[in-house]
RNA sequence: GGCCUCAUCGUCUAGCGGCUAGGACAUCAGGUUCUCAUCCUGGAAACAGGGGUCCGAUUCCCCUUGAGGCUACCA
């Protein structure tokens, strides 16, 4: 009988969840899905110094946000439905699963007793060097092109008793992995194949830190072990420290997991994406007002793809967990492209009824100034929903709602009367044709109000010459250059706004 | 500097020895149209370079070049 396979995600609460580490979550968690694999979430809260306070918090919000659903790992209160702890550490946050604690900070006695035991065993060091010898080590190292890396000092130089005599005097102490000399590592990675080092390119890495705190790659190994993950998926950032995993999973005598490091997300001059050159956190991307289906469609496909005969790229979460292949991963970085994410946030939002579109757009709405400048009634439900309706196939992004066509909020216009002329038209022929329409629109009662009759109606008042009749009402209505037809402005504005408005433009006509 | 990884249109990519090198986004032109957007049609646009292997290389191998990552008591 087969064991199930066992996948793990480990973000660190330091900030905001980055676009990339969400990719790495998401493909761990397409994989999971498409497999049958289990799913965890593990905290890597190692280094105090980098620690954000609630970052834990965002994080747990943005997977339910994505919803992405995991049976073991922390989380926040009101998303517990098994047997959980309250975490000691965190304060409402609730651990969930068998292999716990999954908050690295809160397994501090398992981290130390695996050094210790790799001590024992002779594969690991206790390393009294201060941080000052250090760095002087390192630079006069890379003075001469040499590679910085651990002169092994307390390994060569300290008798047994002095290491005893060292510890019982609570001097401060690190654990060092003892690298071997010249011995090749090798392990096989799922996107990248058969990869090789040579262990002489391999520093003798810090595991256990002096403030009792393992570092990255001791936790990583132990963890994965004791929580029987056996799958690693991660960033290729990981490759090059991959191989002091491999020599951790030796020493300690255990089976190595299988390995995958996908492609990082780059910036548009190809280096790694970082905040600098734009948004890099999941949260700012909702801030703007992407939808998660556009988000996760997006950064599924960067570097990935569901390859030969899909000629549409448009998937939901569903759709991608049944394509999704670890193999079909890239190898190469894949450039974070906005203007493609603007293509396919508008395919969603194109999907979107008005009540869903009104629900998500409000709070964007209310940030704007014209907005909150406009009157009550432009403020209503049924005034945005009809916004919302010409806006809908015109809109990128939520954030940009209402932007282009402020016209619908403003109490007045204000425009130059040149804008009301149609080509070669007099002042006088405006006027007429504005009287006109405005006498028509005034035959049609409020209950006739409707886009489609508003548009049946102009238009046989119009006849062949449209331009002449539409383009001083569609100015009149909106004092813009560019807007949605007039029969739908007038349908949004109403009766007795339209009136006003092309009362007033008439009036600059005499 | 050392180690590792990578390399098809501007971008995301298909391709797994024989294709007019395909699609999507972006871009350009045209159409629909009172303007804008949408939509439809069409165009331009790529195998980094050099050696091999092979009847035949975008595809396999090597080198060069370029790009990136890592090189902490950070992850």
């Amino acid at each position: 009988m087969d064991k199930k396979n066992r996948v793990r995600i480990a973000p660190s609460p330091t900030g905001y969840v980055h676009i990339g580490n969400f990719r790495t979550i998401l493909y761990n968690y397409l994989f999971a899905k498409k497999t049958g694999a289990e799913f965890i979430v593990r905290i890597e809260d190692t280094d105090k110094k980098r620690f954000v306070n609630g970052a834990l918090e965002s994080l747990l919000h943005v997977l339910v946000w994505a919803g992405v659903e995991y049976a073991e790992g922390p989380k926040l209160k009101n998303n517990i439905e098994l047997q959980s702890i309250e975490s000691k550490s965190y304060p409402g946050i609730f651990e969930v699963g068998g292999s716990g604690p999954y908050i690295q900070s809160e397994r501090l006695e398992i981290y130390k007793k695996y050094a210790e035991e790799l001590v024992a065993k002779g594969y690991a060091y206790y390393c009294f060097c201060e941080p000052g010898r250090l760095e002087e080590l390192r630079k006069e190292q890379s003075a001469n092109k040499l590679a910085p890396r651990y002169d092994q000092y307390c390994l060569r130089n300290l008798t047994e008793d002095e290491i005893n005599k060292n510890l019982k005097a609570n001097c401060s102490h690190v654990i060092r992995l003892k690298v071997p000399k010249n011995e090749t590592v090798e392990f096989e990675d799922i996107i990248r194949g058969r990869i090789a080092f040579n262990t002489d390119n391999i520093d003798d890495q810090v595991l256990l830190k002096s403030d009792g705190y393992p570092t990255y790659h001791l936790a990583v190994v132990v963890d994965d072990y004791e929580m029987k993950v056996n799958c690693v998926i991660r960033g290729e950032e990981w490759l090059p420290s991959t191989p002091k995993h491999v020599l951790l999973y030796r020493a300690f005598g255990w089976e190595l997991p299988k390995f995958a490091h996908l492609p990082l997300l780059l910036n548009p001059d190809k280096t790694k994406l970082s905040k600098r050159q734009g948004d890099v956190a999941v949260e700012d991307y909702i801030k703007k007002g992407y939808l998660k289906e556009a988000i996760i469609n997006f950064v599924a496909l960067l570097g990935w793809n569901p390859g030969a005969g899909e000629t549409q790229e448009i998937f939901s979460l569903d759709e991608l967990v049944q394509r999704f292949e670890l193999e079909k991963v890239h190898k190469a970085g894949a450039v974070f492209d906005l203007k493609k994410l603007d293509w396919i946030n508008a395919q969603y939002l194109k999907k979107l009824s008005i009540d869903e579109l009104y629900e998500k757009a409000l709070p964007f709405f209310e940030q704007k100034e014209f907005f909150i400048q406009a009157g009550a009634e432009k403020k209503s439900p049924e005034f945005l929903r009809r916004v919302l309706t010409v806006e809908f196939d015109r809109l990128p992004k939520l954030s940009d709602v209402g932007e282009n066509n402020q016209f619908f909020f403003a109490t007045d216009l204000n425009y130059d009367k040149s804008l009301l002329r149609w080509k070669e038209m007099t002042d006088e022929d405006l006027k007429k044709n504005l009287e006109k329409v405005q006498e028509l629109l005034g035959n049609i009662s409020e209950d006739e109000w409707s886009r489609e009759s508003l548009e049946a109606k102009l238009l046989a008042a119009a006849g062949e010459k449209r331009g002449e009749l539409l383009w001083p009402l569609r100015a009149a209505l909106t004092g813009a250059q560019k807007s949605p037809s007039p029969f739908e402005v007038a349908w949004v504005l109403g009766k007795v706004e339209s009136q006003k408005r092309i009362k007033k433009a008439i009036s600059l006509l005499v």
